[in-house]
DNA sequence: AAATTAATGCAACTCAGTTGCAAAAATAAG
DNA sequence: CTTATTTTTGCAACTGAGTTGCATTAATTT
């Protein structure tokens, strides 16, 4: 278990993801809280949240890195094997990135164990077009 | 375009690719040709490669940039829909990646025109089960 | 062979993300 | 409620992948 006390700085950055269902940068978090909390903190309240499989993380455009809720799209023991996943799509015109409202299933390819996929589409949004 | 000149550095670059059907880490071209040219040269040829659509890239799992050699899987041109891409599988454990044999069906779902399109598989690989 | 243009090396820089440590806050124990 | 324990936080310094400007060198054109 990664999160173990409630602490305000918890309640605050978590209140960030219930505002909004698109990814978040970490860079935008910290521009966003960095004056109620310290960059270090945000960082590790973060990884934490990963542990705990109640956000998921991935690497978008430029190598920053995006958060977003997870439900049910990763599973943090590695054994369990998934077979479905959600798109993401990032902008490369703005750079923003939303979930898409579908549900994929993966490929039953692998002798692998899956514990975590993630399929980013690139392309131009609506709005830049 | 982004290749014009046909240099030495570039050769012994493309090499790297042909020999390795796997993806590869910057990281990890810059410490096999560190001394054959410069790291400058190394990031500077990668991306005129990538615009040309020889090669193209996404960020692995600690937000290490991965080249492989492109087919078909992405375009450079924006306005072109695609509607296929090639999964990659990384083991999180030795941190590998590798190319699936398949070949997936993009969701026909978005207005957005898409022109990259990336699934990263994570997991256990075999070899570290 | 000379002129032009692109590629390279080098050094210094940027900035996202990390680390160690002391102080503060949260939970547990008495 | 008070004290002891353990986690969380802030701060400052650090790390390292990736970038930039500029002078030099190499490839291509004329």
């Amino acid at each position: 278990m990664g999160i173990h006390r409630k602490t305000s700085s918890l309640n605050t950055l978590l209140k960030e993801f219930n505002n909004d269902i698109s990814a978040i940068t970490v860079v935008d978090l910290v521009s966003r809280l960095g004056d109620k909390m310290n960059k270090t903190t945000i960082y590790r309240i973060l990884n934490k949240l990963e542990e705990d499989s109640i956000l998921h993380s991935f690497f978008g455009k430029n190598g920053l890195k995006w958060y977003a809720k997870c439900d049910g799209c990763c599973n943090s023991k590695p054994e369990s094997i998934l077979n479905k996943f959600r798109p993401h799509f990032q902008c490369l015109s703005c750079g923003k990135i939303d979930r898409l409202n579908i549900e994929m299933k993966l490929p039953k390819v692998t002798d692998q164990k899956v514990s975590v996929s993630q399929l980013l589409i690139q392309g131009r949004c609506e709005s830049c077009n």
